[in-house]
DNA sequence: GCGGTTAGTTAGTTGACTCTTACGAAAGAA
DNA sequence: TTCTTTCGTAAGAGTCAACTAACTAACCGC
C-alpha cells in the first residue's frame, strides 16, 4: 500500500494512470500527451510498474501499458474502513451525547 | 484531493491519523507515541490540518486533534470510480474475446 | 508577578524526487 | 549489416519535504 499511495501521490503519475485506465496504449503515446520528455514519462512508469499499478506488455520494440486494478484494493479498502470506524465513532459520541442531554443515565 | 493524498502519502502522518481516528488527543500524547520530537509533530498535525484530515480544538494550553473523516471523502471517491471503471472495462473486454471465439460475430 | 507546562514557529540541514541530456539496447526494414 | 524506430537507463541539476535545535507564546498554580 505505501509504495501504491507514493505512486498516486504525484500527480503526472494520477494523469498517467487514468490514461491508461481505458485502454492500452505504448510508452510513446503516453508522453505524447505531456509536455515532458519521454525518459520521464518512462521513469513515471517504472514507479508505476513497481507499485502494481500498472501491467507492460512487450510487442516488438513497442511496450503496451495499462492499469491494474488490483494495485489500488488495499489503499481502497484502508479508506473504506478508516471511513467506517470513524464514522461509526461519531455516531457513538453523538448518542452518548443525547442521552446526557436527557439526563437519564451515568 | 491533491492535499489530502500528500497528507497521508507519509507513513507517519498515516500513524498520527489512525491515532486520532479512535480518540481524541493533545499534540503531546501524540508525540509520545514517536521518537521524533514534538515540533516534528506539530508540523505533521499542520498538514493534516489544511488538508482537512483533522480538526484541532483548543483548551487551555492543551489543543486536542481528532481525524475529520470527510477529508478523505473525495479520495475514497476517486479510487472508488476508478476501480468501477476499470473493471468494467475488463469485463467488456473479456465479452468481446468471448464472442470472438465463438465466431459468430466480425 | 514568577516559574512550570503545553504548544507553535523559525532557520537551516539532509535526503529524496522529478526532470533533462546523453547514451545504449532491441527489433524490423532495406 | 546498416539505418531507423521505440524505448529504457545513467548521471547530474534544481526543488521540495522532514527533521532538529533554539526560540516564542499562551495558560495555570503559587
Amino acid at each position: 500500500m505505501e509504495a501504491a499511495l507514493k505512486a498516486i501521490a504525484a500527480p503526472r503519475r494520477r494523469q498517467i494512470l487514468t490514461l491508461v485506465r481505458d485502454s492500452e496504449l505504448t510508452a510513446g503515446a503516453i508522453a505524447s500527451h505531456f509536455d515532458v520528455t519521454r525518459p520521464a514519462i518512462s521513469q513515471h512508469l517504472n514507479v508505476l510498474k513497481e507499485a502494481g499499478l500498472v501491467s507492460e506488455r512487450r510487442n516488438g520494440t513497442r511496450r503496451l501499458y495499462r492499469a491494474r486494478p488490483e494495485g489500488l484494493l488495499d489503499l481502497k479498502e484502508f479508506l473504506e474502513e478508516f471511513w467506517d470506524v470513524r464514522l461509526d465513532a461519531l455516531k457513538r459520541e453523538a448518542e452518548k451525547e443525547e442521552r446526557k442531554k436527557h439526563g437519564h443515565s451515568n
